[in-house]
RNA sequence: GCGCCUGUAGCUCAGCGGAAGAGCGGCGGCCUUCUAAGCCGCGGGUCGGGGGUUCGAAUCCCUCCAGGCGCGCCA
């Protein structure tokens, strides 16, 4: 909540003897906010809900800053702000400029987000990307809410895929076929005219398209590294031997079943990705994150118990470990799905995503999906609709302001609001006092998909005021112009969250 | 069979206990004034069906229907 709003709310709990939640109400007849505390609390109190909200009414009124109180509906208080209210609501963002809606912890969490971690066996697809909008965006709002946050990438650089890889890529350079089950994408023709180790070129590669992507990537972890960790760290677990496979007890704390570790001898008697996850998150807690995130698709989704044990089979918390699942990204084609392999070489790259419609564009529209909803891509219908994707919406308002507060010059700017508000004016600063209330519901709720959606009522709020009230020349010029400034740094904060540009000119 | 996710406007999707929304598409208006990538208006919905909890349910619970994804000594 802004400050404002914050002891706007604590007056009237302390009135009402309970905590209250104060909120936007869609229709301005409503009041500037509302509350339904009185409904809440009548049960309790044994009270009628209106007999509440009517006591509270002239409790709230004698608060500064609140104009009048209605009594509405069932029992809701709506609150009926001054303009004075509003300009100190606006001076507190002027003072916090770019850290406006920052959140601030006294011991900040040290968070790891993993995230992507495909594969370098091909090129990231789209649905790679997904993950990589998600998880950086993610990691942004972790940040901005006053966390420690290192992002990690998780190299599968062993094992039967990578060998595959390796030796399709070296069949290709014998002018040969790849063994059965291998990769036959065209890269894999590109891969395999380089003299290096294909699959550190592969991994080159792919920092490199999140680098693109405008995702900064601060570790790199290998899989072959971890089980350099295996031996000393099977000696610690509850495990036995079966068919001739090494397994782990963890079924004694609750998983589903025993996992096996490592294979039978006539299986190659290799470790398994299980084995290497176990290693893997008990470097993770060695390094003292208090939290390891875990972004993975869908298709994951049966690993998720398992990291929770995994945790409590190292002896340690399992609230520790949070995997958050995203669905997968289809690709349609002509209305239907098609079925993407990477082996095949049959898939849509993040890079093809970001060329056909822009790289914000490619941002915005990965991360405005909430996880948990399957997006349906229709790469003609996405292309064709590129210039209409709303983040141009919301960077038009960001380069607007730009271009008025050029213009100001020296203009003063201030929060010193005139003796009425227009409701243009109204709308859009309640709009922005709900910026930090909203930032720390979505940190939260781990849903980036709300910025989006926030900053689209912000810019429109704002393209409404730009259109209805004039900024330079006006007689409420100072406080327009320092309504603009805090509009233009909490659009771009917005934008920055989500790893878009905030333009000065379009 | 079991588990997870989804079903909201013609299309793509937000909203996830407090008074139904956006973008795109359709129709009609608005540029001598700080960027028309904009603004204003119109049309459009049994929030998959049915029960329940609640003063109040798109939102929570149960159930049914439909779709997606899993359930290997695969990765």
């Amino acid at each position: 909540m802004s400050l404002a709003l914050e002891r706007l709310a604590g007056e009237l709990a302390g009135a009402a003897g309970a905590a209250v939640e104060l909120e936007r109400p869609s229709d301005p007849k409503h009041g500037d906010f509302a509350t339904n505390v009185a409904l809440r609390l009548a049960p309790e109190r044994r009270r009628t809900p209106r007999e509440l909200a009517t006591e509270l009414k002239d409790a709230a009124e004698r608060i500064a800053g609140v104009e009048r109180v209605e009594v509405a509906g069932p029992g809701f208080l709506n609150l009926f702000l001054e303009p004075s209210w509003y300009g100190e609501a606006l001076a507190e963002m002027l003072v916090a400029g770019r850290d406006f809606g920052a959140g601030s912890r006294e011991h900040p969490e040290r968070v790891q987000v993993e995230l992507v971690s495909a594969n370098p066996t091909g090129p990231l697809t789209v649905g790679s990307g997904r993950n990589a909008a998600y998880g950086d965006s993610l990691a942004r709002l972790l940040s901005f809410a006053g966390n420690e946050v290192e992002r990690e990438y998780y190299v599968n650089d062993c094992g039967t895929q990578i060998d595959l890889f390796r030796a399709s890529v070296e069949a290709r350079q014998r002018g040969e076929e790849p063994p059965e089950g291998g990769y036959l994408g065209d890269y894999v023709f590109e891969i395999a005219r380089d003299e290096g180790d294909p699959v550190r070129s592969m991994i080159e590669s792919i920092g490199q398209t999140l680098e693109r992507f405008r995702v900064q990537i601060d570790n790199w972890a290998l899989q072959s590294e971890m089980e350099k960790r295996l031996p000393a760290l099977l000696e610690k677990l509850d495990t036995y031997t079966a068919d001739g496979a090494l397994y782990i007890r963890s079924t004694a704390l609750e998983d589903e079943k025993d996992r096996v570790l490592v294979r039978s001898p006539e299986r190659g008697g290799t470790p398994t990705y299980e084995a290497a996850d176990l290693a893997y998150l008990a470097d993770k807690l060695e390094r003292g994150f208090e939290r390891a995130i875990y972004v993975l698709g869908a298709d994951h989704h049966g690993v998720r118990e398992w990291f929770r044990v995994a945790a409590r089979l190292l002896g340690d918390e399992p609230d520790k470990v949070e995997v958050i699942l995203y669905q997968l990204v289809h690709i349609l084609e002509g209305g239907r799905t098609k079925k993407m392999s990477k082996r095949r070489g049959d898939i849509v790259l993040l890079d093809e995503l970001i060329e056909l419609i822009g790289l914000d564009a490619a941002r915005w529209y990965l991360v405005s999906r909430g996880p948990d909803q399957t997006i349906e891509l229709d790469i003609e219908l996405a292309a064709e609709h590129s210039q209409k994707n709303p983040v141009y919406y919301v960077q038009y308002a960001h380069a607007r302001i730009s271009s008025i507060l050029a213009k100001a010059g020296e203009l003063e700017a201030g929060a010193d609001p005139p003796s009425e508000l227009s409701e243009e004016e109204k709308g859009l600063l309640k709009r922005l006092i709900e910026f930090p209330g909203l930032v720390a519901e979505a940190t939260a709720r781990r849903a980036p998909q709300a910025i989006p959606t926030y900053a689209i009522r912000l810019a429109d709020d704002f393209h409404r005021f730009y259109h209805h009230r004039r900024v330079i020349g006006s007689s409420a010029q100072g406080f327009r112009l320092g309504l603009c400034q805090a509009t233009r740094s909490t659009i771009a904060r917005c934008l920055d969250l989500i790893g878009v540009e905030a333009p000065e000119r379009m």
